[in-house]
RNA sequence: GCCCAGGUGGUGGAAUGGCAGACACGACGGUCUCAAAAACCGUUGGGGUAACUCCCGUGUGGGUUCGACUCCCACCCUGGGCACCA
């Protein structure tokens, strides 16, 4: 292979350009192979340019890559080699996210070891990805499930650990009787369900290990110079849910006669003198000390039927409200008012206090308890222009009008300033403050489950959660276990791994036997890559600095409340103990459409696949990026069908055409025995020119915001018109305007079809790689037009289309127009009352 | 229910206030060939006409404008997100 290629090049250009016919197989495994022996596609740390991080999120290593990875690699791929051609150090590494409970599984169903099935995917993804010529950096590849990176996984756990930021707590949690283990909130769908497996999720008391990510809660909201799509933020935001409100005490007297303070969160303590009921969820501990023997019975009836209920079914919003009285009364501060205290599943414990006032009057759902349970409605607003009655009510009035019914306050407009003086008020009696509440919970992070990073943690009897020491580091995961999916790790029957002895007293101990979550392996995966073979440490601080925060991050929006929250949580608490100097991971976000198949994402784990392997080795790589990149609008994604594919051969076609027009230019170029540029007709030297920067302006234009759709579209336009202008006149191969045109071609091409532009590179003569040649520049001068058209319309409907040259002043324009034959015909007998001229684009005459 | 994105030929899509359907695919016709493939050339939104041309047409109904796929209002459909958060 080797020996052919040094063959062919040292071949005269013309004779190169005679044999050769476009063979994709051929030149693009010569090429891959020169640029890697070149190291062309490593970024040094030390380059004088400015450094371009384009970073896109690593896969799970799942088996094979099918062309839903490729669409969203070449996508990214193409970003980094436009970025390298406008000079600037592309870092564009790659990885593989490679703990999860596919090998697991797999390790189940099969007794295939877990570590060798992750491997062994690995090595087929990474084959099949270099047959697509990406200028990924291998020499900083990451795989998250060996010991040399899960090391530094642990030893971040143990940074957390010290920061206070991980803490081990009993909590009611989400446990997957599918996957047999607990999961975070982030990783339960809206429905429910399982993030991975669709599963009905069910509440657990567990002890867990948890993440203080509620902690951040506030810094989290506030997105400092980053460019992020509008949408994924204000998912993170609403994934957050800060409530401004305050904290009111009730009391309520026990079955005891002992007396007791039960704090409520409120958004609207100015709706407190509209309180007529007291509610609490079916777990709040007081509910049996409230609740009267006469009542005890339905109430437990009650609790049990709210337990057993699926998070689906409780929490759907259709449903009537239910409740049950307990036969106890609470006081409201404000006014000491008695009123009863209900029990309602409406009411979450996991959220505020768990136990909530009823306003019937100004919250919708209050108001429909109170007409299902047939509880008094007090008004204290009402709107300016009318008054309502409580017992003519349809639904509750939110946010309208002035106080009333409530004391020395009527008379307030309803303003978040009122909202302030009855928090004032309660501050000053002692029965209130304000309150921030957050919707989002510290994140779960231990997982019941073996193929993940260990926890490094023993258990002593005497020195209790004793944190492994760092240079005790990595706790290695073993390899020869059992699987029994029992909702219990399997390491928990390996002797050898649990028993250990205690680092602070040398007694027996025994190790944590959860693995972690991980999203907590792709929380740093980006730093790691900066300084990916460091055996000291997890990153060199340098290293990181220098290349941080992410120029551009790209990947699927399913990961907006997940892992790029994750990820940014994680830099924050970095960023507090000093371990890096930036505080936020992505600068800018894309995310790429998805490749659907059947209507469903296509993954191996929920829907059929494709694979890439057969189109490239029957239409090249080349065509094959162009062709994903054609489809559309590469935020948009593309559905997969049989006729999708039929696609290719037009991209395909281009591209030899392009190859074609190229050999014949050097063809031509040969032939000329006086060699140089020949001058050819004024005219077709200046449109051939014209077209060249107009197509460099649209090109680049596109290709800096993704359109690469648009962008090969604009390219074919231009083969099109210069295979025009060589079959009207050949003499224009041996033009300057025309050597410009094909380098323009070939540079602009480039990113999207990097190995056909290359070796046509090098048949110009060149021997310098393109890839890393400067973006050819518009000249706005040339690309201006000399003929315009102008559309002459009467009443806004075309009737005739005049070439003009241009500079014509607007009299001149709109004196032409009015002569047409075919705009006096529409005319007819009407008058002309205005005549509209836009600029070099249009007149509309108006009668 | 609420929020966001979208709805354009047979198909993927282009045009973001100014020629609707760029660029491709497919289909049809042709050149070349003994033949086929490939390649190349032509036609291709619908309808009327022998033709010049004319009418209709961007989910539906209204509106703004000299002019609307594009802006505004109401509605229908598809996809995504959120959903008793006090």
């Amino acid at each position: 292979m080797t020996t052919e290629v040094e063959d062919d090049a040292t071949k005269a250009p013309q004779e190169r350009a005679e044999s050769n016919r476009y063979t994709p197989a051929e030149i693009e495994s010569k090429w891959q192979q020169i640029w890697e022996e070149r190291g062309q596609n490593h970024a040094d740390d030390n380059d004088p340019r400015p450094r371009f991080y384009n970073l896109v999120m690593f896969p799970y290593p799942s088996g094979d890559l099918h062309i839903g990875h490729w669409y969203n690699f070449v996508g990214v791929d193409v970003f980094g080699r436009y970025q390298r051609m406008n000079g600037y150090n592309v870092m564009q590494p790659f990885g593989f996210d490679a703990f999860g409970l596919p090998a697991e599984n797999a390790a189940i169903k099969r007794g295939a070891n877990a570590r060798a099935w992750t491997l062994s995917n690995i090595d087929n993804m990474r084959r099949q990805l270099k047959t697509m010529g990406g200028i990924w950096d291998w020499q900083r590849e990451v795989v998250s499930c060996l010991p040399d990176y899960y090391k530094w996984t642990e030893w971040l756990f143990l940074k957390l650990y010290e920061a206070g930021l991980a803490y081990r707590a009993k909590a009611p949690v989400n446990w997957c009787p599918n996957d047999q283990t607990v999961l975070a909130n982030e990783q339960v769908l809206a429905d429910g369900t399982c993030e991975r497996c669709g599963a009905v999720v069910q509440k657990r008391d567990l002890e867990q290990w948890f993440f203080r990510i509620t902690k951040y809660a506030d810094r989290l909201l506030e997105f400092k110079d980053i460019e992020w799509p509008e949408k994924t933020m204000t998912m993170q935001r609403n994934w957050i849910g800060r409530s401004e409100g305050a904290r009111v005490n009730f009391t309520v007297t026990g079955l005891d006669g002992q007396e007791e303070a039960v704090p409520v969160f409120t958004t609207r303590p100015d709706t407190l003198y509209g309180v007529t009921f007291f509610l609490l969820a079916p777990e709040h501990p007081l509910v049996a000390r409230l609740t009267t023997p006469e009542k005890k019975a339905e109430m437990e009836a009650y609790i049990t039927k709210a337990r057993a209920e699926t998070e689906i079914e409780r929490q759907s919003t259709d449903k009537t409200k239910t409740g049950v009285f307990t036969g106890s009364y609470a006081t409201n501060p404000i006014n000491g008012e008695k009123v009863p205290v209900w029990v309602t599943d409406y009411v979450l414990m996991g959220y505020g206090t768990g136990a909530v006032m009823g306003v019937p009057a100004h919250d919708q759902r209050d108001f429909e308890f109170a007409r299902t349970m047939g509880l008094p409605i007090i008004l204290v607003y009402q709107p300016e222009e009318q008054e309502i009655k409580a017992d003519e009510m349809t639904e509750a009035l939110v946010h309208e009008g002035h106080v009333v019914n409530s004391g020395p306050f009527n008379g307030l407009p309803d303003s978040p300033d009122t909202v302030k003086h009855f928090i004032r008020y309660l501050e000053e009696k002692g029965v209130g403050k304000a309150e921030v509440t957050y919707r989002i919970r510290d994140w779960l992070i231990s997982r019941q489950r073996y193929w993940g990073s260990p926890i490094p943690i023993v258990y002593c009897d005497t020195d209790g959660i004793v944190p492994v020491p760092e240079d005790q580091l990595p706790v290695i995961l073993p390899e020869n276990v059992n699987f029994r999916p029992d909702g219990v790790s399997p390491l928990q029957y390996l002797p050898e791994f649990v028993n250990t002895t205690c680092p602070k007293c040398g007694g027996p101990a025994r190790r944590e036997t959860d693995t972690l979550d991980t999203f907590m392996c792709s929380s740093w995966y980006f730093l790691r890559y900066c300084d990916a073979q460091n055996a000291e440490a997890a990153w060199d601080n340098a290293k990181v600095n220098h290349w941080l925060p992410v120029d551009q991050y790209t990947g699927g929006p399913e990961h907006a409340t997940m892992h790029l929250l994750y990820a940014r949580f994680f830099i924050k608490a970095m960023y507090d103990m000093g371990l890096v100097d930036f505080e936020e991971p992505f600068r800018k976000l894309f995310h790429q459409g998805m490749i659907r198949s059947e209507g469903k994402k296509m993954s191996k784990s929920k829907g059929k696949t494709v694979a890439p392997d057969r189109l490239v080795q029957q239409f090249g790589a080349d065509a094959v990026r162009c062709f994903l990149m054609f489809l559309g609008p590469f935020d948009q994604g593309a559905e997969w069908n049989d006729k999708t594919e039929q696609l290719l051969v037009g991209v395909s076609r281009f591209l030899n055409r392009v190859w074609n027009m190229m050999t014949e230019t050097i063809k031509a170029q040969a032939d000329d025995s006086a060699g140089g540029a020949v001058a050819v007709a004024e005219d077709i030297e200046r449109s051939v020119r014209r077209a060249t920067h107009k197509t460099i302006r649209r090109v680049t234009d596109d290709l800096g915001h993704w359109a690469y759709n648009t962008a090969l579209s604009g390219l074919m336009e231009f083969s099109n018109t210069m295979q025009e202008a060589a079959t009207s006149n050949p003499a224009v191969y041996r033009s300057a305007a025309w050597q410009e045109a094909c380098e323009a071609m070939l540079k602009l091409l480039a990113p999207l079809a990097p190995h056909i532009t290359e070796e046509l590179w090098h048949t110009f003569g060149h021997t310098e790689t393109i890839h890393t040649q400067a973006m050819p520049a518009f000249d706005q001068a040339l690309a201006v037009d000399e003929i315009i058209t102008v559309i002459a319309q009467v009443n806004g409907k075309v009737r005739d289309k005049l070439e003009l040259p241009a500079g014509l002043d607007d009299e001149a324009i709109k004196a032409h127009v009015l002569a047409s034959p075919k705009i006096a015909a529409a005319i007819g007998d009407g008058h002309p009352k205005k005549v509209i001229y836009v600029p070099g684009k249009l007149v509309n005459v108006v009668i």
